[in-house]
DNA sequence: GACTTATTTGTACAAATAAGCAAATATAAG
DNA sequence: CTTATATTTGCTTATTTGTACAAATAAGTC
C-alpha cells in the first residue's frame, strides 16, 4: 500500500471518525430510501448548513451517494463499498 | 447503540483517520515482536515527542498496548480486539 | 413573476489538533 | 554518582475543524 492510498484510507476513517457524521451514517444506515438532509438533520441536532457540509464530506469519502430529486437532494449510503473498505483494513490488521 | 458508544466508535475511527498514526499502525501489524518507539519513529518522520503522543492516543482508545520494558517500552497492536470493532461497524453498515 | 422550501456558500469565531524544540523524567550501564 | 539513552511533558506556533447565522442559489408551486 502506497502512500496515497494510505492517505485515502486515514481521510475515510477520518469522515467516519465524527460524532455529529456517524450519527448521520447510522441514521441513513436504517433507511431503506434515500433520506434528504431536511430529515437527516434531525437526528444530529445542528444547524441544517452544517448537515450540509457533514454530508459533502462523506460524499468525498465516498460514503454517501446523492441523487438530485426535484427541490431535494437525496442521500443514501454505499453500504458495500464502505464494509468492504473498513473489513479489508480488520483483515490487513488481524494479518 | 447509545450516545456513549458511539462517541467511543467515533474516537477510535478518529484515532486511526490520521496519517501519522495510520502509518504507525501498519508499521505494527507487519512487526511480530513489539516495538519500542524510537523504532517506529523511523516509518513516519516526524519527532520521537510527536510519535510518542501519537501513540498515547492509540493507547488510550485500545488500538496498541504498552509494555514497559527496561528504559524503553514496547508497543504491540491489539489486532483482534481493532480488528473486531472494525468488523462490527462494517456489519452494521451493510445491514 | 412572486413566493415557498431545500440546500449551499460566505464569513466569523472558538476549540481542537499536529508539529517542533527544549527541558524534565526514568532507567540502565559504567 | 555520572553518563547515556528512551520517553514524556511544557510551551509555542500554525493549521484545521466544527459550528452558527445570514445571504445566495436552486427548483418547485401559486
Amino acid at each position: 500500500m502506497d502512500d496515497a492510498q494510505r492517505q485515502e484510507l486515514a481521510d475515510l476513517l477520518k469522515a467516519l471518525g465524527e460524532f455529529n457524521r456517524l450519527s448521520l451514517v447510522y441514521e441513513l444506515c436504517q433507511c431503506n430510501a434515500p433520506q434528504n438532509a431536511m430529515c437527516l438533520c434531525e437526528c444530529c441536532s445542528v444547524d441544517s448548513s452544517v448537515v450540509s457540509r457533514h454530508l459533502k464530506v462523506l460524499a468525498q469519502q465516498g460514503v454517501v451517494q446523492m441523487e438530485k430529486k426535484g427541490r431535494e437532494r437525496v442521500y443514501s449510503l454505499n453500504r458495500s463499498d464502505v464494509a468492504d473498505r473498513l473489513r479489508a483494513l480488520a483483515d490487513q490488521i488481524e494479518g
